[in-house]
DNA sequence: TGTGGTGTTGCGTAAAATGCGATATTTGAT
DNA sequence: ATCAAATATCGCATTTTACGCAACACCACA
């Protein structure tokens, strides 16, 4: 039994449901599934019904969930107690993050941060993916939160995060696009809604001349939230990664279009200055970022 | 951080030195020590200060030693409150146990075992190792703490909890026995106190067998613990468990003869008919002593 | 009788913990 | 002062453990 068991088991209290919980928690139903057995095996005791919905806590699950509460309260109280200067730590901290990943990663590792030290003045810029390098170079940005890009500049470290699958995607309903029945679409006809630039940009075109297609560009835009949105509407096909889908307003208005070969997944994560790992602040954020 | 690190860090507090510590936890002083690391890691502050001897708290240390004990009984509490039915585990159970593993397993799984079935009436038999196997065969004994024989009857489960090897002994001064000098003693000279029956004189009866020696043999004993005694006595060299030599009050009048090959060594474990695996009563010692 | 959603199990793989041996440093004894 | 024993830590190879994926069994609901 660990602390982080006791988090796990608040979380799936919390939620009621293990699917959910175990995407909160970046880990899969089997593994959650497990992990409260092995829970349950070290109490000695079944902690959650599984035959309703949603789950219910039995009278040893109850139980549980108070010492599970006591604990990780007084193991907060005491790391923040007992920590030394590291909640001292003052100065400003730039971090550039692009959209896509604003979505993910982004909130939890700032809330972990802030409130680990609350000294610390966080300055926080979004904007396009393909500038975060540059930024990241220039000292404009001391770190920045991006998908990695095809070919990483010598003095820069990168550390993944999670990866996102790029997805094709279609309007749900009302497919009345030229090229687009079922089965494999019609490339050369069917209008596609991309990027004008960047990562994902690079990869779709690099897709198309491996099957020596030349697509049919409706739109070219820049952002890709606008691209689902678009989508939506039924004006074309579009490609995103799957983390901006997921998180867009008009995802239910859209569908997955599986395509052989899948594109190269998004790797998101975290990129600073080598020479910049050393100090504090940075230190300080990239343990926060890394360390659930 | 999980909850066998807090068991450790109390062991260490009580202690005050590593390798008595990591004695007492059955792991390697290297373990101790990178698992004390992390733990500072995770608190986030140095626990205990290495420069002295007996090692000494720092005051993060003592915040944390505080917070260990009160999370361990928590967590003691909530088992014996949340355990069902288990605690109300009631009848009489016979374990038979070798003198040999009597002297390393026996007392722990004892005291966890009252500890966690008070009601449970535990018989203890002691008694030659080899006698083991007959007596739960014949039911006489419901559970065997011994050494694995070389082969193991049908119908019989066997689990390791330790190795122990089998080292020769010799008198540590006044070594004026014939046939021991420096080096390799020779070996059809050098009179020897064997046990009389038993594994332990089946390996050295092989190891002498496959280099084709005949051994001067002296004495032939029943008993392990006698075996040390005669050594020590400057009689001759004899054979035991590690584990025999460490707890005999005469080891410090006995050294280490290393030979080639080395005996293979005992392995120490529980032995139970299979088909008992399901009694309650069984399997509840059986999981005592073998989750730690 | 599907259909979408639930939690669990088998299996191959990746990560973490462990032990052994070597090393640097300290402690104690002569 | 100096040697010897003891102590904690580091590097490396191995074992153990946890994990994700995919397939499965189960239930409600249409």
């Amino acid at each position: 039994m660990n602390y982080r068991d006791l988090q796990v088991f608040l979380t799936l209290v919390d939620l009621g449901n293990m699917g959910r919980s175990a995407e909160q928690l970046h880990m899969s139903p089997s593994t959650l599934s497990r992990r409260l057995m092995r829970m349950e095996e070290a109490v000695g005791a079944t902690l959650i019904s599984r035959d309703t919905q949603p789950l219910e806590l039995t009278e040893a699950g109850k139980r549980f969930l108070q010492h599970a509460e006591q604990t990780l309260f007084a193991w907060e109280a005491l790391r923040q107690e007992v920590a030394p200067t590291v909640s001292e730590l003052s100065g400003s901290l730039t971090v550039f993050c692009s959209v896509t990943a604003s979505f993910s990663v982004l909130p939890e590792i700032l809330a972990r941060f802030r409130d680990r030290y609350p000294g610390v003045d966080l300055r926080i810029l979004t904007g396009d993916a393909e500038e975060s390098i540059p930024r990241v170079q220039s000292g404009e940005a001391d770190l920045v939160i991006a998908a990695r890009p095809e070919r990483l500049e010598t003095g820069l470290t990168f550390k993944a995060l999670l990866t996102s699958p790029l997805l094709f995607i279609a309007p749900r309903h009302a497919s009345a696009l030229p090229g687009l029945k079922q089965g494999q679409p019609d490339w050369s006809q069917v209008p596609m809604i991309l990027s004008a630039t960047g990562l994902a940009r690079t990869r779709i075109d690099q897709w198309f001349d491996s099957r020596n297609v030349r697509p049919n560009v409706y739109a070219q835009v820049s952002g890709n939230e606008a691209i689902v949105s678009m989508v939506a509407l039924g004006v074309g096909i579009g490609v995103v990664p799957e983390l901006v889908l997921r998180s867009s307003p008009a995802s239910g208005r859209v569908r997955m279009l599986p395509v052989e070969p899948e594109l190269e997944p998004f790797l998101i994560g975290l990129c600073v200055q080598t020479r910049q790992l050393d100090s504090p602040l940075i230190q300080a954020f990239w343990k926060t970022a890394l360390t659930g």
